[in-house]
DNA sequence: ACCTGAACACCGTTCAAGT
DNA sequence: ACCTGAACACCGTTCAAGT
């Protein structure tokens, strides 16, 4: 009774490509990243490590495919309808944002993607659906690029400190406690060489993740339309 | 003749917890992220793998002192005498650029540096710096937090971004062959999915990265004094 | 207090062998 | 074509033993 089977996984339902992604992605979620082993990939799938080498070149490749697949999920709700690109761009931005907030390990994958595959497909996709919008938004044309690789820069960069944030934490842990205690620490830093830390150690301690992540996008939205959008 | 040994290092010079982060950013610099073993390590110091241990309680806090130690050095020249705040957040920004271009592993430790020791040393190092400048800006006092966070987020965003470029090319690689290729992929996308991506593909190959860095800078700074510097 | 180095548990990847 | 699973090389970390 105690020692119950783990998973027999409906014997052999074909080993698949994207049944070994789905299988990563779920064992990135519920272990974080370091569970991530082929050998616990191959106990979850019910089949040894050439199995899973048949259909994945390697450990990187798997990583991309997780996080391209997630992503994809997260842009594929594209808000439809709205008037104002710039709502677009907000609902996209938090589109990513509860991406890398339900999966932490996202945020570092990201940060790496770039590095890897030049010609990865993860940002891409992202610069697309955001570029779009900085069109809609009447950006002149031979701006197009860096306003919206500064907003995608921003986007993944606010997202990813966040998820860092929860992660620290772990799940159930209490949120609020645990900003007091870095808020202390900054108030006891040195005041010679931290003067604007202890300043801000409240403003911190109280500070609501999604509200300023949204008045970042706010902000570099402001920053694009002044320099960047003739006329206004 | 042909085997040379290795650097006997002079028979002992004190292992040292300095001694050991400097050869670990030396290791991380020459032979990149992956390079960076206690064996490599051992190796290199002439000794054994228990002497790390002593001074260093693991591989992520030998990370981490590495990071802080080229940050510190980073923002150790700090600007000085600059009259215009908004110059000195240039540099600042530009420092940690540069740095992160010579330390391309930088980046990916930057990025998760926060998920790490909630009292970490190196993100209260970096926003205590353009906190400072933020606040000379006349920055409101109530969104010092928030300006000085979406700045440093951009800042690393950014230069990340560039430094995982400059580690795709790989030393001594020509970068404008490279970029002239993923502008090629770019273009020959599908016309449906990614038509802003095609459009953008030009700017892309011709763009200069440190220019757009500080465009970028200078987007975020302007909604920056737009919506949190009273009377401008 | 500081260092040595063998040993342990674990990992990504390969590959001869099977079907 | 697809899968098995033992084997290999390598890694972070520990620890009894030395000085």
């Amino acid at each position: 009774m105690a020692t119950r089977a783990r998973r027999p996984q409906r014997r052999s339902e074909a080993l698949s490509r994207e049944r070994i992604v789905a299988a990563a992605v779920e064992l990135l979620d519920t272990a974080g990243e370091g569970g991530l082993t082929f050998r616990a990939l191959t106990e979850r799938l019910a089949t040894g490590a050439g199995a899973i080498y048949w259909h994945v070149a390697n450990k990187d490749e798997l990583l991309d495919a997780a996080t391209d697949a997630v992503v994809a999920a997260a842009l594929a709700v594209e808000p439809t309808g709205a008037a104002d690109p710039r709502d677009e761009i907000r609902a996209v931005a938090l589109g990513l944002f509860d991406a890398i907030d339900e999966h932490p390990w996202l945020a570092t994958q990201l940060a790496t993607e770039l590095s890897r595959s030049p010609s990865g497909t993860v940002t891409p996709r992202i610069l697309e659906s955001i570029g779009r919008r900085v069109r809609a938004l009447g950006v002149r044309e031979d701006s197009w690029f860096l306003a919206a690789t500064v907003l995608v820069q921003y986007i993944l960069g606010g997202a990813a400190q966040n998820a860092a944030n929860a992660r620290v934490l772990g799940p159930g842990a209490n949120r609020d406690e645990f900003l007091g205690t870095v808020s202390k620490v900054w108030e006891e830093l040195d005041p010679d060489e931290y003067p604007f830390i202890r300043a801000v150690a409240e403003q911190m301690r109280d500070h609501d993740d999604r509200e300023q992540f949204l008045a970042g996008i706010d902000l570099v939205l402001s920053g694009i339309t002044t320099l960047y959008v003739p006329g206004e």
